[in-house]
RNA sequence: CGGGGUGUAGCUCAGCCUGGUAGAGUACUGCGUUCGGGACGCAGGAGUCGGAGGUUCGAAUCCUCUCACCCCGACCA
């Protein structure tokens, strides 16, 4: 490919409307372009980035026993209603409606449909196990699309969905797409860790996420280095403390708090450690009261272990300013458990906290030397806290650490949910009726992308993984309209290379050597080649590696074979 | 949906407070000089100042409404 007769559009500035790095690069790249909130086109550059992620996921899939198919984008409200979603989903379900005002919607994903295929197709065990998959345009009408493609509305995705005879069956298929996503993140070249998750509102039993690593990420993933557990934080579990509760020491004193509102003001204050304070939330229980949640200062709420106790209002609800002040006689800021007569529900790390702080549900006052059970009731005890660094791991094989990642990949064990309401029924081998076990499993293929970059840039643009680069190799010829030398030599080694089946991009712009370097870095070409009459006169090329702080020469009549065996080697390490 | 912010040339932004001929850099076109790390000079094209209404002799600027977009929270690949 020529520079020329392709479209490169890069920028020198960020346009203002990116935020983080992966977006503002792949707008100074010239990769995607916004036309409206969380929708982008993809340009010819971007498209060959996407188009190699999806090539992979696509051969990995097929080695791994699954089957393409191409389901609709549009689908009929009823099918929806019949699964019941069409009233569960909610607003992030686009809605539409054709000229006969029936109701449609356009797929966030495709459970329904493929169970549509399937019940359709699929009568008896013998044609059991199968797995489906397609990669397709989806569009989910989130609540606030940001960071580009990272979290578009209408985005990429490779969606599978498994059906079993029992739930062996479906475990079994379940690890083997747990292996089959492990290599297609390895070969697409992404530093990433499968954690155990929550399994969100598809619903299911097991789940596993995979959490491409970056600093920049969404989630906070808790894993143990000295065994393999891993669980993103909203799941991971914060292990009752082994010590003992000590014995109260201090009396019950109230004390003046002015204008104290937060834990950290709060500490400040009395010149105390955070964990020597206890937060108190309230949130609405089941039955519509005020239910209070207490956790120790320097520990965060988990909503999603919140939400999972009985007495609690699922999904969790703070109450409202009006229902805190009936309740306690004063506002957030100054809340605690002493005094209030309803449910409390404690962290266990609070279960062994003696002589603490917390609020005296009375404004601008709080409680020190409080103690469970003397100053209030002992609460019901539950894990209600995120995990930090340091807490024990769950498999009590040492300590838990925290990272951050960007969840690229998601499956499950779906088991009956849908094949249930929508009847997949077969027959097995007896001649008896029998519903089909189900696992889904996804892949934000546009996510994938915008991953690999916050994974992988530098301060000159984005450092792409080999397999995904838009172009393998930059050939930069440093005079191209002027020396027919240098012309020649760049054209014939990028038809030769060409001819070898490697992605090369010739930049025959005839522009200054500095804007080419720049253009060819930003969009992150992994190999590069810079011919000139300089080195020409030597017999001699120059090359650099993306990651390489310097250039090294090599002998004109080698570079193709030299080029060849380092691309083409690494592709054959796959 | 709640909170914060921004809309002026393809991109980055100034001008607005204090109303009076629409600006800079960059990108683009032409010519010339340059030519191994985002060159320079000259000339040029490019804008419904997000939209509607109002105030005024006169509105990018003041007022009202509206639309779009971005950032912070709950959702998810």
């Amino acid at each position: 490919m020529r520079v020329t007769q392709f479209l490169i559009s890069t920028l020198k500035e960020a346009p203002s409307e990116a935020e983080v790095v992966s977006h503002k690069l792949m707008l100074r790249a010239g990769l995607i372009k916004r036309l409206t909130s969380g929708v982008y086109t993809w340009m010819p550059l971007g498209l060959r980035v996407l188009r190699k992620v999806e090539t992979i996921i696509r051969e990995e899939m097929n080695s791994g026993g699954a089957i393409e198919l191409l389901m609709p984008a549009v689908q009929p409200a009823e099918l929806w209603q019949e699964s019941t979603r069409w009233e569960q989903y909610g607003p992030e379900l686009l809605r539409i409606k054709d000229r006969h005002q029936r109701d449609f919607c356009f797929g966030p994903t495709h459970e329904e449909v493929v169970c549509d295929v399937v019940r359709r197709e699929i009568k008896s065990y013998r044609q059991l196990p199968l797995n489906l998959y397609q990669i397709q345009t989806k569009f989910r009408d989130e609540i606030r699309p940001r960071f580009g493609v990272m979290r578009g509305r209408e985005f990429l995705m490779k969606d599978a969905y498994s059906f079993h005879v029992n739930y062996d069956d479906l475990v079994r298929e379940y690890r083997n797409m747990h292996d089959t996503y492990s290599r297609i993140f390895t070969r697409l070249g992404l530093k990433f860790r499968a954690v155990a998750a929550d399994t969100g509102s598809i619903g299911g039993t097991g789940s596993h996420e995979f959490h491409v690593l970056a600093d920049s990420g969404e989630d906070a993933i808790a894993y143990c280095p000295q065994s393999e557990y891993a669980a993103n934080v909203e799941l991971a579990e914060a292990v009752a403390p082994a010590t003992p509760r000590p014995a109260a020491a201090q009396t019950l004193q109230k004390v003046h708090t002015p204008g104290v509102k937060t834990i950290a003001e709060l500490s400040a204050y009395l010149k105390l450690p955070a964990e020597r304070t206890v937060k108190a939330v309230v949130v609405d229980g089941a039955d519509g009261k005020p239910v209070l949640l207490l956790v120790r200062g320097d520990h965060e709420l988990n909503m999603i272990k919140a939400g999972k106790l009985t007495q609690v209002q699922q999904p969790v609800t703070f109450a409202t300013a009006e229902a805190i002040s009936a309740a306690f006689q004063a506002a957030p800021g100054s809340l605690g458990p002493v005094g209030f007569s309803g449910t409390v529900i404690a962290d266990r790390a609070v279960g062994v906290m003696a002589d603490f702080v917390v609020g005296a549900n009375d404004d601008d006052h709080h409680l020190t030397g409080v103690n469970i059970g003397r100053d209030f009731a002992e609460p019901v005890f539950a894990d209600i806290r995120n995990v930090v660094n340091g807490d024990a791991s769950p498999d009590g094989k040492g300590a838990l650490e925290l990272c951050r990642g960007i969840e690229v990949g998601h499956i499950f064990q779906l088991r009956t949910k849908y094949s249930k309401a929508l009847n997949l029924a077969f027959l097995d081998d007896t001649g008896k009726s029998q519903i089909m076990e189900m696992g889904c499993y996804g892949i934000g293929a546009t996510r994938v992308v915008a991953a690999a970059i916050e994974q992988n840039y530098d301060e000159r643009g984005i450092i792409f993984p080999k397999a995904i680069a838009p172009f393998d190799v930059a050939i930069v010829p440093i005079g191209y309209g002027k020396s027919a030398q240098v012309r020649e030599a760049a054209d014939r080694l990028h038809d030769a290379l060409t001819a070898a089946g490697i992605d090369v991009i010739l930049d025959n712009r005839d522009e200054r050597p500095g804007v080419m370097f720049a253009d060819m870095e930003l969009i992150g070409v992994p190999h590069r080649v810079v011919i000139g009459d300089r080195g020409l006169k030597e017999g001699q090329i120059e090359y650099k590696g993306r990651r390489d702080a310097e250039a090294r020469t090599m002998p004109l009549t080698d570079a193709e074979k030299s080029l060849k065996s380092m691309i083409c080697g690494e592709s054959a390490q796959h």
